[in-house]
DNA sequence: ATGTGATTTGACCAAACGGTCAAACTCACG
DNA sequence: CGTGAGTTTGACCGTTTGGTCAAATCACAT
């Protein structure tokens, strides 16, 4: 096992590999669907050296979905209250898409842990995601109490943005089997722009 | 192995219970999560019995997945072009709500698949979906050429639809969590019909 | 009641799985 | 170069998995 010393370089460069294929795997086939021998294969490692890294398959996941919750939430806790309220929402909204582009892999680990009740999860869910979201409600309806944005539900407005933002990640071989050639994200910025622009303005 | 002949009453009856118990463990596991013993408890048969019925495993999937597809494009057939524009489409919405609410282990059967990139259902996909897409994208096209809706991009349109209903099944387990006791269909119903006439009003 | 086909099951199998271990190899550093 | 820590692996283990099979039981038409 390695030491709790500073890595070395070889740890650094290995430990990187595993988790790069490890989101690869798990992404494509869910926690259950992974194989031990399918991510040593895809880093280049043999399977004892992969476990030599992290002692389990748990303990991969794990380290997959704690490096990704903060990042994960990250769109939202830039939402700034004192900024312009519609443009900080539409800023958010852009930021969401922009993710589920650039990460299309996290947005799949995730939504494969959650449709299946988020065992590993649950208690991210219940504390550092329920609270800020609590908290950034609490900042939309105040905005909307100031009649600066249009009012409607907020917990319903904040699952509208993961929905129709992650949906374009989770469920892209359907996006393009019905698109076909045309890049998803050309479609959606602009679509997701006008959508909320018209629920929003006041 | 059960003949082809008309099905006895024993047939009926353990067919409909093994796809049921099917439908539970796999919408909650996933394909490879699922465990023919598991179902088999579950069926309150044995496994060796329940083979007798469905050959293997990824017979009783793909009978359910079959079973399904049908039933899941409905809502969209049903939009009639003799309607009014935006009365059918909200309608459309409302039907594909309800289907989240009544049944969502069949919307998480779905979401499991094509997370993972539908390697069971590409083909359905690319033709059913697409076929009934196309023309119903044509009808959307027509009522925006009128002026009865307004104009936007109407595949991420349909797009909009499915992410915004499917994620009150699919990702419930978040919903909850940040709602609590609250019932998502209740802020759910009032926040898509906001969202959808605020839209699509030219 | 009896015979025939439908139904059910305990015992079993080979492959795949997550994980272990001792032995071998490599690297950095004095 | 030598040495000790860090790294790598082939062989192996117990369990779980999807699936098989022959034998036993059941349902029902005659």
């Amino acid at each position: 096992m390695p030491k709790d010393r500073s890595p070395t370089r070889i740890q650094k460069k290995n430990r990187a590999a595993i988790l790069e294929a490890a989101l690869n795997v798990f992404s494509a086939n869910g926690f259950r669907g992974a194989t031990v021998d399918q991510i040593a294969s895809e880093a280049g490692l043999s399977k004892p050296n992969l476990l030599y890294y992290f002692p389990s398959k748990v303990d991969m996941h794990n380290a997959l979905l704690a490096q990704l919750m903060d990042t994960w939430l990250d769109p939202l806790r830039e939402m700034d209250e004192d900024g312009e309220p519609l443009a900080e929402i539409m800023a958010y909204v852009r930021r969401k898409l922009q993710m589920s582009r650039d990460f299309p892999r996290e947005s799949r680990l995730f939504a494969n842990e959650i449709v299946q009740g988020a065992p590993r999860i649950h208690d991210a869910l219940n504390h550092d995601l329920k609270t800020l979201v609590d908290e950034k409600t609490k900042l939309l309806e105040r905005w909307m109490a100031d009649g600066k944005i249009a009012r409607v539900h907020p917990y319903h407005l904040l699952f509208s943005v993961w929905s129709l933002t992650q949906h374009y990640a989770d469920f892209d071989v359907q996006v393009r089997a019905i698109l076909g050639d045309e890049d998803p994200f050309d479609g959606a910025d602009p679509f997701l722009e006008t959508l909320y622009l018209r629920l929003l303005t006041p």
